[in-house]
DNA sequence: GTCTATATGCTGATAGAC
DNA sequence: GTCTATCAGCATATAGAC
């Protein structure tokens, strides 16, 4: 009864989708570079996933996106204040960039722009991913003491800052936008628990 | 002496480009979809374009992305308080976003997100394209009255959440992404105008 | 479930007449 | 500068032995 080792072919084929994608985008990369990288014959990709490259390309994206939002509670628990939590979050984000060689950050944001009009299959996938990190997102934000209606919309515009500002310092090579884009989101955390204060002590 | 009403062919294979570009990316189209688009044969883009696919589309990205820029200005003029202006220019990308059926809103951000590990000649240029937004936007804002040192910061911040914005927008079909960013980067401009004022104070 | 061999169509690019 | 015909290679997907 010898140990299997090695994961299976599928999870292995999975794997290499979504490091692949990450790298390449869903486009420009070939179901003999998905075989190839995950040692697996053709023949396999099309047993486990019928309908071949789409369809392993959305369990990537639904296996990637799963992983990507627990990193946000990962990165922000450690610091009291919220402010300061988020700010830590895009600098500590901007440090991996770097340090990385402005790898790709986030393989979900870079396939959705690439896909939203020629993969409606993909954009679905895509889309739950998202809505499920917009509402983990604001329920982090409520936990941590924002108001219930202002919690959604710092969780999006957290997202939408973070997503960009990995494109723009990818393309410029620099950390620069993701620390910009942690400020900016920090002063909308600021405006928003000064809200909630003015609320709270019009209460008490 | 009959006028030509048709733009030149090579003005027209590079409309094609940027415009297909805006739908599908750069990996996903093919030179036949150019040339059939822009009514135009095979050996007419090898001609203008020795390089093929790559230079045409790096031509493209520098003419949509000029063009883009000038956006900007345009939208927000009309608003005294630069917090509204910002918020405005936002909420307009929105309705447009919405309008248009959740279309691509810029290229740019698209193909250099898909790209920029692949391509590195059109990372290039999309990096170059994206300086110039930097310095125009950054001398924009000092114009509005924003320190120098601050307004770097703050159009990395909006360029950021603008391109993130717009792509979650698109792949959750909902105008709600581009408010939320748009209100994040008013809270910036309230917090660095403020920081301006104190310095200001101190100085009267 | 695994794997090889292959089908069919499309890719970017070129040659060369006009 | 325009246009047609065509190349060599690669794309996704499949058939069918094991």
């Amino acid at each position: 009864m010898s140990e299997q080792l090695s994961t299976s072919t599928r999870d292995r084929l999975v794997s290499a989708v979504a490091e692949l994608m990450r790298v390449h985008g869903y486009s420009a990369i070939t179901v003999k570079q998905i075989t190839a990288a995950a040692q697996a014959p053709m023949g396999s990709l099309y047993h486990h996933f019928p309908q071949g490259k789409v369809q392993i390309a959305a369990e990537a994206l639904r296996t990637s996106g799963a992983a990507y939002i627990q990193l946000l509670p990962l990165l922000m628990d450690p610091h009291e204040d919220l402010r300061v939590a988020v700010r830590a979050a895009f600098d500590d984000a901007a440090r991996v960039q770097e340090e990385s060689g402005w790898m790709n950050m986030c393989p979900v944001g870079t396939v959705a722009g690439e896909i939203a009009d020629s993969e409606p299959v993909l954009r679905e996938v895509a889309a739950e991913v998202m809505r499920d990190w917009i509402d983990r997102g604001a329920t982090y934000f409520v936990d941590r003491g924002v108001e219930e209606s202002s919690s959604r919309e710092l969780v999006l515009a957290m997202l939408s800052a973070l997503e960009g500002a990995f494109v723009l310092g990818r393309t410029l090579r620099s950390a620069e936008p993701l620390r910009a884009a942690g400020r900016a989101i920090a002063a909308q955390v600021e405006a928003v628990l000064a809200e909630g204060a003015t609320v709270d002590s019009s209460i008490t």
